[in-house]
DNA sequence: TTCCAGGGGTAGA
DNA sequence: TCTACCCATGGA
């Protein structure tokens, strides 16, 4: 089956929902291999699966509130591939998270209730905890540019391109933690990882060796803080970004504190003085365990 | 040229 | 636990 016959998946979304907002809920949807298609409303990707198989994703609204994927690929997909796709997009979308505590408390806050839209807060995250680990990574002590590229860098000579298009610029999956563990930490230099390489190299060699199992990380049973502390012992990740894994894992308790947030801070709260991370944490701390939610749809972002 | 960006590792106290 | 210093890279 190819790009003219697809697969095609429909995939419940929960109650309230917003496809939109979800898409384009954080930066995640512009590092490759996120497309997004504001004209068509429609979340493109190319999605290497653990089984191999390589497939174009476009993720899209039905009319009555599900979820649409068509899936393209150049050979029919087995049964238990399109399950692993769906489980997938699911995931990615955050479809089966429950927000309802968060809604609940921002209608103690006035002014998050009348900025939050319905369906807000279901943060973009990839299929795969890996390529989030490594974006993560990417984001630190960087430029947001700097980021965008790194990543579209990493993806375009590590990944995976789908089998029917063998041109130079044909759109690549994320590579996989055996690609980049091969590759080893020169290469990954090359693609302008700066001395980043090395925490990427020793988390791909981990993970391809089996040393590390991610499932650990995403099907955790723990608390949040020992969650945290897991992420902690990654090479690469401290306070920061294992606060960011913490929200793409679905626990908002710790705030990401980063320039843009003592930024955001300082402006909106404190007069333009740059408060302590310790007055960061206090500012949010009435939102509990959703303090990272709270400042992401912090409604001073309108101001700006 | 210098600073800084969606920080973090390491050594030493 | 806290601080100082170092780490690649590219844009401003």
């Amino acid at each position: 089956m190819n790009s003219r016959s697809p697969h095609r998946l429909r995939l419940s979304t929960p109650a309230p929902f917003d496809f939109r907002a979800t898409c384009r809920s954080h930066g995640w949807v512009v590092l490759s291999p996120f497309r997004w298609d504001d004209e068509r409303t429609c979340l493109h990707r190319i999605d290497h699966l653990p089984g191999g198989s390589v497939v174009a994703l476009e993720v899209e609204p039905a009319p009555d509130k599900s979820i649409t994927v068509i899936v393209r690929t150049s050979s029919p997909l087995a049964a238990v591939e399109l399950t692993t796709i769906e489980q997938r997009v699911r995931w990615m979308l955050r479809l089966d998270e429950d927000l309802s505590e968060f809604y609940t408390l921002v209608e103690d806050h006035p002014r998050w209730h009348k900025h939050i839209t319905p369906g807000a807060g279901r943060l973009l995250r990839a299929p795969d905890f890996f390529e989030d680990i490594v974006k993560t990574i990417c984001t630190t002590n960087i430029s947001w540019a700097g980021t965008k590229r790194m990543v579209a860098n990493l993806v375009q000579r590590f990944g995976a391109p789908l089998d029917w298009d063998d041109t130079a610029d044909a759109p690549r999956a994320f590579p996989t933690p055996a690609v980049l563990a091969d590759a080893g930490e020169s290469a990954l230099k090359e693609t302008g990882l700066g001395y980043r390489a090395s925490y990427v190299a020793d988390l791909a060699r981990r993970v391809a060796a089996g040393d590390l199992d991610l499932n650990a990380f995403t099907q955790f049973n723990g608390t949040t803080d020992e969650l945290r502390s897991e992420l902690l012992t990654l090479k690469g990740v401290g306070p920061y970004g294992a606060a960011t894994l913490l929200m793409l894992l679905g626990h908002y308790d710790y705030l990401a504190i980063d320039s843009a947030m003592r930024t955001f801070v300082a402006t909106h709260y404190f007069d333009g003085t740059a408060p302590t991370d310790t007055a960061i944490q206090e500012l949010y701390e009435p939102w509990e365990d959703w303090k990272y939610l709270a400042y992401w749809f912090d409604p001073g972002w309108e101001d700006l």
